[in-house]
Parts: structure tokens; sequence; C-alpha cells
DNA sequence: ATGACTGCAAACATTTTGCAAAAGG
DNA sequence: CCTTTTGCAAAATGTTTGCAGTCAT
């Protein structure tokens, strides 16, 4: 996607169009995976982009509902475009992330609200696998 | 669960069954639902307790594997007994959690595994859903 | 008795807030 | 212009570490 598609993108959810806002849309979009505030901050630069602007521009994106949170156990979170229903699995060792499709959600879905009391619908939900990769296998043996 | 087998429970790990251990194994095992270090902190008493052996007994455990951390998009952790296989809706207004069975792990599994170029094998799986439960759906209309 | 465990203080990491300056439309 | 957005400093929150003393076995 374009710089120029960025701004409309923007603009399209009432945004200004800024060249840190930008920066970091295109980032997440390039990257295809869920990327820590560090990750970010560290491809973006500092001097490009303030981390507390970082977290400000995350918080509005998630809010308006393009960006979404992922939660890997660890003690900081992890955000991505939130495009096609699509999960992950997380290398214990290593931090390396690699996608999957084919959750099954609905079927999800509706067995949970079948069992539950308390919730009458479903807005969001959240699956991560964790296990190690190949290459991590291979050297911790 | 009385306190005796709590004690053996935890001598069977090679650990020492200190009273701390006891209370906090026995408000895991009774609350029966993810807690937070704050949850477990005014539950079982900061001076029973120290803030800083809650983690260090939640860190112990879980790597012993027989408490899990839970994840729900906040700041802080929650951590519960590692049960029968099962998942939570969490309310995003107030919080509250409800479980459900039969995430169908195992497709779920197989169906990442086919798809995975960098993983042989997953060792874990995550799966939290999101909604509003009905009382506070009913406080916001 | 001795190693495991705990409390306290202090460090560290992550995330949020306040406010004045800068910049988009 | 005028409102939104940003940077910087500082605070708040969550978590970890170091070390000396205590406790379980």
């Amino acid at each position: 996607m374009s710089k120029e598609n960025y701004k409309i993108f923007l603009k399209g959810y009432g945004l200004k169009a800024t060249p840190g806002r930008i920066r970091l849309l295109k980032y997440l979009a390039d990257s295809k995976k869920p990327n820590s505030i560090k990750d970010i901050g560290k491809a973006i630069g500092t001097r490009t982009m303030d981390q507390v602007t970082i977290y400000r521009t995350l918080e509005t994106f998630k809010t308006l509902g393009f960006v979404r949170r992922v939660d890997f156990h660890k003690d900081y979170a992890y955000y991505e475009l939130a495009g096609k229903d699509h999960h992950h699995i997380f290398c214990e060792n290593c931090g390396r992330i690699e996608d999957f499709e084919g959750c099954g959600s609905d079927k999800l879905i509706k067995t949970a609200l079948r069992q539950s009391k308390q919730f009458a619908s479903i807005n969001d939900h959240s699956i991560e696998l964790f296990g190690v990769c190949r290459s991590c296998a291979r050297s911790l043996k």
C-alpha cells in the first residue's frame, strides 16, 4: 500500500495523517505479525516517533478497531493489524511468531455461549499456541 | 482438599510446605478461576504473605506446571490452577470470568501444525473469549 | 544444621498522564 | 486559526532482584 493510501485510510477514520501514524501503520502492515512496542520503537526509530506517541497511537488504532492486541504470556503487549481472522504460534524460546488460519471460532463461540450463564454474546476471541520452533529445538538439543 | 493434602501435594513436587504456599494453593483451588496478583494479595492479605513472595511462588508453581498464566489483554497477568483443559469468557466491562470447556484444541493444533513451516510440535495453547456480561449489558444500556 | 524460603528495600520495566509546543486540515 | 497530535519529563503501575534473616525438614 502506498503512503497516499495510508493517508486516505487514516482520514477515513477521522484521524490526521501525520508522518508518525503513516510510518507506524506501514510498519504494521509490512511486518505482517504482532510486534512489541520495543520492536516498533527499534524499527521506527525513537527519533522519528517518541515511545509515548507509539503507545498513544496504538491505543487510538485499537479503539478504532483496525489494530489488535496480542498476548504471549510476556510482561509486555504485542500489536498487529486486525486483518483476516488468524492466530499465532509463538516460540517459547526465541519469540518467533508464525501465523495459522482456520481456528473454527464460530463453533468455539457457539460452544461457549451454550455453556454460559453470564454472557449473551462474544465480541472477540484470542487464540495463541505455544511451542518451540525447529531451529530452537535443534540448538537446545 | 484439606490442608494436609496440600502439604503432601507440595512435597510431591519437592517443595517445602510453608504456610504461604498452602494458603496460596488453597486460594487458587477454591476460587476456581484466574486471579490477578491484586486479587490474590487482597484475599490472602499482604501481612500473611508479601507480594513479592506471591510473585515468586506463582513463578515456582508455573515452572512446575500446576499453575498457568492467563492473559486478558490487561497490563497485569492472571493465574489459575492448571486442571482440566478449559478456557474463559472475560467481560470487557467488569472483568467477570466464566469458564467453558470443549475448545477442540486437538483439531486446532493439527490444523496449525499442518500449516506451519517452523514448528514441529505445540506444548500449550491459550484461548480466551471477550464479551460483555449480561449484567453489564443491562447497566450500560 | 542446612538449604530452601521469605520479607523488605530498592531496582527495573512497562505503561500512563500533564502540559506546553508543534503541526495538520 | 483552531483542534488534534506530539515530545518531554515525570508519575504510576507491575514485576524482578539482592541480601540478610527465618523456617521446614
